[in-house]
DNA sequence: TTGCCATACCTTGAACCACAAGGTATAGTC
DNA sequence: GACTATACCTTGTGGTTCAAGGTATGGCAA
């Protein structure tokens, strides 16, 4: 029921990790947050509709997230923002997502500088 | 069949991205990438052999690694090396993986420098 | 007024990847 | 003679993500 630790399933959880960041300066909702993604790292990354709303959800049920529906030119949003908790768990992944990615940047881009390693690749 | 493209189904394909780059330098074995991955990121990731396997056996049926048998003190190994397309792939892995985490370190690390920013956190 | 697009929410099914756990076999060590 | 390390491998399970669809309102254009 909860192999949760071990490896971090590797680079799972990217989706929470940027949700909750967009989430730490000021409440959004779910819709702004597909664009928002999309938007603010040019195009690189699009999560859908189907997995944002998702983590919306299961964020909130654990605490991490606090929602409040608001009618804005006869549009009904759900805004979401960080809890404490949540605050705290986005710091926990932040740290954990650089110290593999720095681990892995530090594999790929080791003295690939100037050779061709022709050897190598024979 | 081959709903491939798109997204690169996030981060998938990071065992790919790290034996590929291994093989780079010069040919090893399954068991020796198993260990050189726990070793060299300072045990910050760890992939099991039933990744690693798998993904070799793989890549050389995509013609991206070539292998062969040596034996050495008694013990039996398949040392893989890579191929001009295998290392053609690790490029383009390479350098996706690049764009996509630099896309996301940056919105990650965008003025979280000194402030507390307790009003979004409440 | 009819149709279409954008907004805004949501769920379902399938695909896929990585993992843990197991299974085989040999070499060296205690 | 048993245990550990080496070295290969496969299977089943589980968790994430995806694509595709489904609902409803507002605004605009034909």
């Amino acid at each position: 029921m909860a192999p949760r630790d071990s490896n971090p399933s590797f680079m799972n959880g990217v989706p929470e990790l940027l949700i909750l960041t967009l989430l730490r300066s000021h409440e959004m909702y779910g819709y702004e947050i597909v664009q928002a993604i999309h938007d603010r790292t040019q195009q690189a990354i699009a999560i859908g509709e189907g997995v944002v709303y998702p983590v919306l959800h299961a964020l909130e049920e654990q605490g991490a997230l606090r929602s409040h529906r608001k009618t804005v030119a006869g549009r009904s949003r759900i805004y979401y923002s960080l809890t404490r908790p949540g605050a705290r768990r986005l710091a926990d992944l932040t740290a954990n997502w650089t110290h593999i990615t720095s681990a892995i940047q530090t594999l790929v881009t080791n003295y690939v500088i100037g050779g061709t390693h022709a050897q190598a690749i024979a």
